[in-house]
DNA sequence: CCGGCCGATCAATCATAGAT
DNA sequence: CATCTATGATTGATCGGCCG
């Protein structure tokens, strides 16, 4: 349960108030997605690759055929798409996030008549 | 540029803001626990039932709320100071260990 | 020791509600 | 009414822990 711890150093000016805790210093490290050289997208690495409307309908497809990924099909799925592996196994591991917790919600359905100001 | 920019337009349009009373619960929240800004599992369930929300949206709040102050802290020492003295319960338990124990209870 | 998954979170961005 | 800002939600990707 805990969080990431600061990678890299550097000091957070505040106003002099309030502390600069640790949680203001976490910093990701940039993504490491390699190639795709593709067009006017993401590149070697630090971006959040923008996946197209067909790769993401497939995508769609193929969790609602399956919605674990085995060895095989995912490199068929990644060289289909022009895609990594790596960003096919994570699309489908958010994928599956993504679905528990709508199931979650959907369980959850009591009353919520929105909330009043 | 391409075309076809029409993100199938999720649910995101019709967005609510929270209660006042809803905002004011969670910011006091935040800022009671500055120090560690991570609401458990069960303290985010208590969040959500006193904020009339669901869980997801109180772990959007907290995301949100947690990079936005990070990233300009000073925009809102303000907010912070006012809160900060509203609740008097300030933690700086972030000491060593990781024993947990958050919140109340079930009531 | 390694790779995949889970759960939580980050960080950037979208689209809208609200303020000016 | 147009424009700029505040804010809730979405999502590709990271982090640490766990497991086979």
């Amino acid at each position: 349960v805990s969080q990431d711890r600061e990678r890299g150093d550097d000091e957070v000016q505040q106003a002099g108030q309030g502390q600069t805790f640790d949680w203001m210093k976490v910093k990701r490290n940039p993504p490491k997605t390699v190639k795709v050289a593709d067009y006017g997208l993401a590149h070697n690495n630090a971006m959040r690759t923008n996946f197209s409307t067909r790769q993401l309908t497939e995508l769609e497809k193929e969790f609602h055929f399956s919605k674990y990924l085995t060895r095989a099909r995912r490199v068929e799925i990644a060289a289909t798409l022009e895609l990594n592996e790596t960003q096919v196994k994570i699309w489908f591991q958010n994928r599956r996030m993504k679905q528990k917790k709508r199931e979650r919600e959907g369980a959850t359905a009591s009353a919520r008549p929105f909330s009043s100001s | 540029v391409m075309i076809l920019r029409s993100r199938f337009l999720d649910a995101r349009r019709k967005r609510r803001n929270f209660n006042k009373q809803a905002t004011e619960i969670l910011n006091e929240y935040f800022y009671s626990h500055l120090s560690n800004p991570y609401p458990s599992e069960e303290a985010k369930e208590e969040l959500a039932k006193k904020c009339g929300i669901t869980v997801s949206q109180v772990s959007n709040w907290f995301g949100n709320k947690r990079i936005r102050y990070k990233k300009n802290i000073s925009k809102f020492q303000e907010e912070a100071n006012m809160y900060a003295a509203r609740t008097a319960v300030n933690a700086t338990s972030v000491s060593a260990h990781g024993s947990q124990a958050n919140s109340p209870s079930t009531p």
